[in-house]
RNA sequence: GGGCGGAUGGCGAAACUGGCAGACGCGCUGGACUUAGGAUCCAGUCAUGAACAAGGAUGGAGGUUCAAAUCCUCUUCCGCCCA
C-alpha cells in the first residue's frame, strides 16, 4: 500500500514555510508594548561542511521555546547570523584557489537553505555577517574605543606560535600544548602582539556572575579560569647587592621551609644574579628553555631541570643564605616569575630538590616527608616564633609579620592574562591603526571606517610572522591622519572572537550605519534573556564577550552591566558509533537528508527526544523512524477524532495532564520528557478513539505547535480552523481537571509492596488504614504478627511495620 | 594531579520534595492484515520461577530511615574542563 498520502510532510512543510515568510511571521517588533523576550543561539561558523545535526539540536530546542513564548504573548526576538571570519575558510581558500569571500558567500547560502528547510522561526530580517564591511566597521570601532581608553596595547611577548597555521595563539587556543585548530605542537616565539586588558575586568567578571542565571558549572568554570587567588609577596634581598627578588606564594606558612629560590629564565633580574663562574652554563640553559613550550615546561610528570645562578639571597625570617636557581618550570607571566622552593611541602619543589640535592626542611607537621611532599595544611614546626600555629593562622601571622617589617605584603593574583588580540592572517578584521614615524600609533579616524580588507589574489601567510597584508604595498602605505607624512597601516588582523563579541547587540538594529546600534533599541532588547551554546565556549567566547560588553557599558554604549541573563549549554551530538562526526570516519549525518526522508518536524522532534538536552548523545537512525511514526499516528488520530463532537472526562484529563507536563518541563529546559508525554497521549488516543473529540484535538494541536510547527499548522487548517495556529494563545492547564476521582495508593508491609488500592481521593487516613489492613494480600503478611506502626502518607501510601 | 559531572534492561533513557524502579522510544518475540513486508495494527518484553506465588535487581561495600536510584561515608570505572 502506498503510504505517501498519509502524512504528506513534503507538501505541508514548504506550504507553511512560504506562508510564514509571506506574512513576516517572525519579525520581532522594536518597542512593542508586549513584554520583550530575547532568545539567542550561538551564530554558526558557515563551514564548507554544511549544517550539522548538532546545530539543529540547539536551534530546535530554543525555537520551541520561542514559538511557545510568542503564543504566550511575548514579543520574541530570535535572530540568526554568520560568524564568518576564520582560519578554515582561509585554509580552504588557499588550498582550492577560491577567494575566502567567495567561499564564505557560498557556504552561507548553503547554510541558509538548510536552516530555512527546518522551519526555525528566526527573524531573518536581522541577519548579520561578521565579514560584511558594514558589520566589521563597528568591530573596528569597538577596537578604537578600547585603544583610546588604553585597553588595547602592543607588547613584545613570548607567545604560543603554531608553525603550521603560522599564527600566534591565545592560551585558550592551545589544547594540551597543541594548536586547537590543527593539532601541531606549539612553539614559543617573541612577537609584537596586540593585547586587550581583560585582566582589568577580572574582579567584575567574577563578582557579577552572582546575579546571573547561568548553569552552575559554567559560573564555576569561568571563576576557575580567572583564577583569583590571595597570597603573599615576599622580598628576598640578594646577598652583597641592593637587588630584591619578589616572590609570590599562597603558602606563606611554609616560609621557614624555603631552601632555594627559583627564577623563570625570563625573569628580569636573571642577568644580574649570574656569577662569572656560572655564566656559560646558565646562558645555555636559558637559550634552550626559551624554545620549549609552556606546556612542556610545566608538565608535572616531566623531570625538572635547572641551574644554579651563583648568587644567594637572605631569608627574611631566619637570615640564612638561600641559593638562587634558574628553572624552566617557573613561568615568567605568573606570580612574577619567581617562586620560593619549599621541598617538604610542594610536589614540584620536592622533585627539584631531590634532583639537585637541596635540603628538605619540614615546617608543617602532618605528613611523612621522607617519601613525598606533604602539601596539606597542618601545624607549624621548625619555624621559630610561629611554631604551633595552624597553617591558616600562620599565613595571616607571617604575612602580617613581613608587612610590619616591609619585607612582604598581601597581594591578589590572577591566572587570567591579557588577551592576545592579533593574528597574522588575511581573513579577519584589519586592526584600524596607522604607524607613523613621527606620531607613533595613530588610530584611523572614525569617519574613515571601515578599513576594508583589500581584495587580493594572494593571502598565504608569509611565515616571517607577518600578516599577508604586509605584502600589499598599495594598501599598507598611507598618509598619517595626524601629520600627513607617509605612514604604514597595521597589518595584523583580529582573531575570530572579535566579531562574535558583540553580534547580539547588532541584532537589535542590524542595518544601522551611524552607530553599532540605536541606543533606544539596545535598551529595549538587552540583556539577552536566554543564551544557549556549547560548553566549549565558556572560557573563550562567553568570557570575552562579557568583558567587551562590560567595557561598552562603561563607555555608555551598552545599556546594562551584563549581556546575558541566562546561559545554558547543550550536549554534543555524536555519530551512531559514539565517535565525533567527521568526514574522515564517514559517519556524518546530514540534516538535509533527514529532512528529505522524514521531514523537518521529525528531525526537530527527534533532536529534542534523543536524550537530556545538556548531555552528549549518539545519533540513532532507528530512533528517527520512531519519531516519524509518532507524527504519523498523531496525524491519523487527528483526522479521525476531529469528527467526534464530545470528549470523555478521561480524555480531557489526559490532555490537561499533557499540558501540565509540557509547561513544567520546558520551564526547566527539559525537552525530551514533553515528547514522551506527547507519545503517551497519542497512545491513549489510539486506544480510546471514540472518547477523543474535537475540543481535545484542538488543544493537542496548540500544544504541538511549538514542537512540530508545520504539522500543527496543516492539521489546524484541516480540522476546520482558521490559520495560523500560532495566532492562538498557548493553552493553560486547569488544575481542577487533573484530579481523578479515585487515586492509587500503594500498600507496603515492612517497606515491601504488597498491593495497590483504588480509593476515593478524599478518603480519610483512618479509613485508608482500615481498608489497607483488611486487604487479603496485606493480611497474609501481617497474620499472627504485631503491627507496631502504620505510616500513612495521605494520597500516596500505607506502610505497616510488623515484628 | 586538581575541579566538575556521571554510572539505572539488549540500547537511548524516565522516576515530583526519599514513597509502585524501568514511563516513552528503539530493538526483540508472538499474532492480525497481506501476493509481499524493512508498511500498519494488536499483544508481550529487567531477571529467577509453572506463576496473578515468592524472593532478587539502579557500578561495588557500608550507613541513616517505616521506606533509598534519590541522603551520608568509603570505593571502582567513565566523561568533560584545567594543569
Amino acid at each position: 500500500m502506498d503510504k505517501e498520502n498519509n502524512y504528506p510532510f513534503k507538501e505541508i512543510e514548504s506550504k507553511w514555510q512560504e506562508f510564514w515568510q509571506q506574512n513576516n511571521f517572525y519579525q520581532a517588533e522594536d518597542f512593542s508594548s508586549k513584554p520583550k523576550l530575547y532568545i539567542l543561539i550561538e551564530f554558526p561558523y558557515p563551514s564548507g561542511e554544511g549544517l550539522h545535526v548538532g546545530h539543529c539540536r540547539s536551534y530546535s530546542a530554543l525555537d520551541t521555546i520561542s514559538r511557545k513564548k510568542r503564543m504566550e504573548g511575548f514579543n520574541v526576538l530570535y535572530p540568526i547570523g554568520w560568524d564568518a571570519f576564520g582560519l578554515p575558510t582561509e585554509n580552504y581558500a588557499i588550498k582550492n584557489g577560491v577567494h575566502p569571500e567567495v567561499a564564505t558567500q557560498k557556504n552561507i547560502a548553503n547554510f541558509k537553505r538548510s536552516l530555512k528547510s527546518l522551519g526555525i522561526s528566526f527573524d531573518w530580517s536581522r541577519e548579520v555577517n561578521t565579514t560584511d564591511p558594514s558589520y566589521y566597521k563597528w568591530t573596528q570601532w569597538i577596537f578604537l574605543q578600547l585603544f583610546k581608553k588604553d585597553m588595547a596595547y602592543q607588547s613584545e611577548i613570548p607567545i604560543n606560535w603554531c608553525p603550521s597555521c603560522k599564527i600566534g595563539l591565545a592560551n585558550e587556543e592551545v589544547i594540551e600544548g597543541k594548536c586547537e585548530r590543527c593539532g601541531t605542537e606549539v612553539e614559543r616565539r617573541e612577537q609584537k602582539q596586540w593585547m586587550l586588558k581583560i585582566t582589568k575586568y577580572a574582579d567584575r567578571l567574577i563578582e557579577d556572575l552572582e546575579g546571573l542565571d547561568y548553569l552552575e558549572k559554567i559560573k564555576l568554570q569561568q571563576i576557575n579560569w580567572i583564577g583569583k587567588s590571595f597570597g603573599t609577596e615576599i622580598d628576598f634581598e640578594v646577598e652583597n647587592s641592593n637587588q630584591t627578588i619578589n616572590v609570590f606564594t599562597t603558602r606563606a606558612d611554609t616560609l621557614c621551609g624555603v631552601t632555594a629560590i627559583v627564577l623563570a629564565p625570563e625573569h628580569p633580574l636573571v642577568g644580574k644574579l649570574i656569577t662569572i663562574e656560572c655564566k656559560k652554563k646558565v646562558l645555555k640553559y636559558i637559550k634552550d628553555a626559551k624554545a620549549k613550550s609552556e606546556f612542556e615546561r610545566t608538565k608535572i610528570e616531566k623531570e625538572k631541570t635547572g641551574v644554579f645562578a651563583g648568587s644567594y639571597c637572605i631569608h627574611p625570617v631566619t637570615g640564612e643564605k638561600i641559593p638562587v636557581w634558574i628553572g624552566d618550570y617557573v613561568i615568567a607571566t605568573y606570580g612574577g616569575g619567581a617562586v620560593m622552593v619549599v621541598p617538604a611541602h610542594d610536589y614540584r619543589d620536592y622533585d627539584f630538590a631531590k634532583k639537585f640535592g637541596l635540603a628538605v626542611k619540614e615546617v608543617v607537621k602532618g605528613g611523612d616527608i621522607t617519601n613525598e611532599a606533604f602539601t596539606d595544611y597542618g601545624v607549624l614546626i621548625n619555624s621559630g616564633e610561629f611554631d604551633g600555629l595552624s597553617s591558616k593562622d600562620a599565613i595571616e601571622k607571617i604575612t602580617g609579620w613581613l608587612q610590619a617589617k616591609n619585607l612582604g605584603r598581601k597581594i591578589v593574583q590572577y591566572k587570567l592574562r591579557d588577551w592576545i588580540f592579533s593574528r597574522q592572517h588575511y581573513w579577519g578584521e584589519p586592526i584600524p591603526i596607522i604607524h607613523c614615524d613621527s606620531c607613533g600609533m595613530v588610530p584611523v579616524p572614525e569617519q574613515d571606517l571601515p578599513v576594508k580588507l583589500p581584495f587580493v589574489e594572494k593571502y598565504e601567510p608569509t611565515g616571517t610572522g607577518e600578516s599577508p597584508l604586509a605584502d600589499i604595498k598599495e594598501w599598507v602605505n598611507v598618509k598619517c591622519p595626524k601629520c600627513g607624512e607617509p605612514a604604514k597601516r597595521e597589518t595584523d588582523t583580529m582573531p575570530n572572537w572579535a566579531g562574535s563579541n558583540w553580534y547580539f547587540m547588532r541584532y537589535t538594529d542590524a542595518n544601522n550605519d551611524n552607530a553599532l546600534a540605536d541606543p533606544k533599541k539596545l535598551k529595549y532588547w538587552l540583556p539577552v534573556d536566554w543564551y544557549n551554546g556549547g560548553m566549549e565556549h565558556t572560557t573563550l567566547h562567553l568570557l570575552y564577550s562579557r568583558f567587551i560588553y562590560k567595557f561598552l557599558y562603561d563607555i555608555g554604549v551598552a545599556p546594562t552591566p551584563e549581556p546575558y541573563q541566562k546561559r545554558t549549554a547543550h550536549g554534543m551530538v555524536l555519530a551512531e558509533d559514539g565517535r565525533k562526526m567527521s568526514k574522515s570516519f564517514g559517519n556524518v549525518i546530514n540534516p538535509d537528508d533527514i529532512v528529505k526522508t522524514y521531514g523537518a518536524d521529525t528531525l526537530r522532534i527527534y533532536e529534542l527526544f534523543m536524550g537530556p538536552f545538556d548531555q552528549a548523545i549518539s545519533w540513532n537512525t532507528q530512533g528517527v523512524k520512531g519519531v516519524f511514526r509518532f507524527l504519523e499516528r498523531l496525524w491519523n488520530l487527528t483526522l479521525e477524532c476531529s469528527q467526534n463532537k464530545e470528549s470523555s472526562e478521561e480524555a480531557i484529563r489526559e490532555i490537561h495532564k499533557l499540558n501540565k507536563k509540557i509547561c513544567d518541563d520546558l520551564d526547566k529546559a527539559k525537552f525530551n520528557t514533553p515528547i514522551a508525554a506527547f507519545m503517551e497521549f497519542i497512545n491513549f488516543g489510539y486506544a480510546n478513539k471514540e472518547k477523543v473529540g474535537k475540543d481535545v484535538i484542538k488543544r493537542m494541536l496548540l500544544l504541538l505547535a511549538p514542537f512540530a510547527p508545520h504539522t500543527a499548522e496543516e492539521l489546524w487548517e484541516r480540522v476546520g480552523e482558521k490559520p495560523s495556529v500560532f495566532n492562538n494563545a498557548y493553552p493553560k492547564y486547569d488544575e481542577k481537571l487533573l484530579k481523578e476521582e479515585t487515586i492509587t495508593v500503594i500498600v507496603q508491609v515492612n517497606g515491601k509492596l504488597r498491593t495497590t488500592l483504588q480509593v476515593d481521593r478524599n478518603i480519610s487516613e483512618e479509613d485508608l488504614k482500615k481498608l489497607a489492613q483488611q486487604d487479603p494480600h496485606v493480611q497474609k503478611h501481617t497474620e499472627g504478627k504485631q503491627i507496631r506502626k502504620a505510616i500513612v502518607v495521605s494520597g500516596k501510601l500505607v506502610n505497616f511495620v510488623v515484628d
